[in-house]
RNA sequence: UGAGUAAGUCAGAUAGUCGCGUGUGCAGUGCCGAAAGGCCGCAUACGAGGAAAGUCCGAGCUCCAUAGGGCAGGGUGCUGGGUAACUCCCAGUGGAGGCGACUCCAAGGAAAGUGCAACAGAAAUAUACCGCCUUCCGGUAGUUUUACUGGUAAGGUAAGGGUGGAAAGGUGAGGUAAGAGCUCACCAGCAGCUAGGCGACUAGGCUGCUCUGUAAACCCCACCUGGAGCAACACCGCAUAGAGGAGAGUUAAGUUGGCCCGACGUUCUCCUGGGUAGGUGGCUUGAGCCAUGCAGCAAUGCAUGGCCUAGAUAGAUGACUAUCGAAUACAGAACUCGGCUUAUAGACUUACUCGUAUC
RNA sequence: CGGGGUUUAGCGCAGUUUGGUAGCGCACAUGGUUUGGGACCAUGGGGCCGGGGGUUCAAGUCCCUCAACCCCGA
């Protein structure tokens, strides 16, 4: 299995953010744009409202493990962005693993 | 057994599955590359804190002149010691609080000078508004002495009055026309002398004195102090910019935190040769940690032995399951140390104080 | 990560240097003017000066500490 690659420089962010296509729910925001590569990208965004850097942390972590479980059932060829929102500092595992299963079927990148 | 004081320790553990970062080792006629090397794979070791936080101080390190001189500015402020240094720590002194164990204090100088003290009050650092008293000038009663009473009059007086945070040492007695440290007794404070202590300071006696508060107002005294910060800085690197070196010239602009000096230097000629993006170093062996012994009341120092314990660069510690009585607080390294301050569930250890009960 | 700044009425800002009465403009309320409204004129209300502690007789102002917000540096 191959590492996931992440989306680093803040114009590839703002790029997505203005031509891709979003998807929300109650914990998480989804930007998805094709990318035309063999491979997806993730890119995560947790605001600093959201709280201090341990909770940002612990945020993030869970985004990312999330995906890793995930990553092998999502079609390819997508950038896909992550950005979390104010009600996911209380969320757990399985929490955010529902919100994210729900919005890549809803974005259909997902089978089943 | 209850209430409390001080000092200190821990900050979930164990097992399994999947996953991440760094180091080391191994392997493949695998991929990229001219090469060095990098990527992918496997194994293994290690992998956030007591505050990593706030950035309030002090240092190391780097650059600015080899970090220079004067002034201004800034900091500290009982004494002695510790430390690389400190606005830190330890031990004392004085003051405040507590029955006590003990805790807290920016705690030099107001008797060098200046400023300020609103409102109120007669008056705010020197004062006479009311009052008290004397004299003078009147009025009434009276033979006079005298008694009562009045004044755009002259003085004395800080006892009494109200104001204020503060009214000129306090209380009592003597004294006086009325009063006043004017005198005396006791008390309080200040200065000098004496004795003790390295010192802050303490003690009693003698002599002199009675002075408002404010220095986290200016200031005085003593000591310290150049500026910026790892996004510093150094190196690699593709082009014309620019930069560096040597020489000449000048003090008009600029840099060196402010001003003056001093220094550098913009300008011209010659020589060398290259900015941005990016990459590498700086980057973890250090005033380090642990144990024992010695010196010291202690902070700490010295000696011996042992150990290596994150180093990322959009930023690595997470998820799930089971067991343990509950796993739940505050919270995430970013150049590195020493402190301070602030946040913090719960558990534990030691010493001590006050009370209650029993012996 | 490192520097720096701001916080005062509903909003935008003075006042902080040199401590003593907290002010300006817009907005708000009432009255006048107008047939009515706007504009204009007059009057008035509204503040524990971001939180806590200290110095002082007295703190928006001086000192310490905490918080929130903003700006700059590759």
């Amino acid at each position: 299995m191959n590492k996931t690659v992440t989306l680093k420089e803040n114009r590839q962010f703002k790029k997505i953010y203005s031509h891709g296509t979003s998807f929300v729910n109650n914990l998480l925001v989804l930007y998805i744009q094709p990318n035309n590569l063999s491979i997806n990208r993730l890119g995560i965004t947790v605001n600093k409202k959201i709280g201090k850097a341990v909770v940002r942390n612990r945020v993030r972590r869970l985004i990312r493990e999330s995906y890793r479980l995930k990553e092998m059932y999502i079609d390819v060829g997508y950038d896909i962005i992550f950005v979390s929102r104010m009600r996911a500092k209380d969320a757990n595992y399985h929490d955010i693993s529902s919100a994210m299963h729900q919005l890549l079927k809803k974005a259909g990148l997902i089978k089943l």
